[in-house]
DNA sequence: CATGCGTGGAC
DNA sequence: TGTCCAAGCAT
């Protein structure tokens, strides 16, 4: 859950997840509506789904106990490095860093480390400075002091204080240019894309289609979604293929995601079409639900 | 290796 | 409003 989402999101999460499913058994039975019900709204939903394939692996492979070690824990679904590095050393005592976005900053600033954190290969440039700092005894302690610290006095925007215990260790402080740090290459702008998101009513039950198996949202259900090219364009085109094409929002909804700025009208039609569902409400409220869903949902409800 | 994958918080 | 980023991983 921690996987790029921060402590305070996952908390109630993590806390109504453990209550339902207690135990690496009882993950592995789940059924994947009831997994997706408990992490709707989280996001990175692959993340539950690897999940559930990881305690399967432990019934299957492990004999029910979770591996030792930093090595072994990487075969389970979902543990990458990162998650590897942070059990091992906090549940067994391994000797081995957890370089997430915090620690590559810390030690970034501290040693004025110039390697690009967003290039993969410089995981192993970290890697190799750290490994000797990392201490002994206690490296599960270690790990997550310099987590804290990287979400406290050397978080993104904070610069060390003058009177900070780590002042006089802070290479990139001391020569005045510890916000540069760490170096982080531009990631690609995101794409906007624009959609209409069909209402069609039958007998009490709207129209939803299911997303693609793999992808964005995979497999969550939504109103039958169609991409047009431009904002302006998406009124002309369904009045083209639907009946009675009715706008319900002037502004658009606007939902983004890491790479997608998606601009959404809800389009209100008499037609049906083979190719939707129809639910009852009833039947749509047992599913698992998106924050873009949720969202469309809302808006709707507002405009009608 | 580069890219896709959600959502919310902070500024 | 836009921008960056969060206890990253799979492909």
């Amino acid at each position: 859950m921690l996987q790029q989402t921060q402590v305070e999101t996952v908390i109630p999460y993590y806390e109504r997840f453990l209550s339902e499913l207690p135990t690496v058994k009882d993950l592995a039975e789940a059924d994947e509506e009831v997994l997706l019900k408990l992490w709707s709204g989280l996001g990175y939903y692959s993340r539950v789904r690897n999940m559930q394939k990881a305690a399967r692996q432990v019934m299957a492979d492990f004999d029910g106990q979770l591996p030792s070690t930093s090595q072994s824990l990487q075969s389970l679904a979902g543990i990458g490095p990162y998650t590897a590095a942070a059990i091992a050393s906090i549940s067994f005592n391994e000797v081995v860093p957890a370089l997430d976005g915090n620690m590559f900053r810390v030690f970034a600033r501290l040693l004025k480390i110039e390697a690009d954190i967003a290039q993969p290969k410089s995981r192993k440039t970290f890697y190799d400075i750290i490994l000797p700092i990392v201490d002994p005894e206690r490296p599960g302690d270690f790990n997550q002091a310099v987590m804290d610290l990287g979400t406290s006095l050397m978080s993104t925007k904070t610069e060390t204080l003058s009177d900070s215990p780590f002042a006089r260790f802070n290479l990139s402080y001391q020569e005045g240019v510890e916000l540069t740090f760490p170096i982080k290459s531009k990631k690609v702008k995101q794409v906007q894309k624009f959609y209409a998101a069909i209402i069609s009513e039958n007998d009490g039950s709207l129209a939803y289609t299911q997303r693609p198996k793999t992808g964005l949202l995979a497999n969550f259900w939504t109103y039958p979604l169609l991409e047009f090219d431009s904002w302006d364009a998406i009124y002309d085109g369904v009045s083209e293929h639907f009946e009675a094409a009715k706008q319900l929002n002037i502004t658009p909804i606007t939902h983004i995601f890491t790479h997608q700025k998606w601009q959404v009208m809800l389009v209100q039609v008499e037609n049906e079409d083979a190719s939707w569902t129809y639910l009852s409400d009833d039947a749509y409220e047992t599913l698992p639900q998106t924050t873009l869903q949720l969202k469309l949902q809302a808006a709707l409800r507002e405009n009608l």
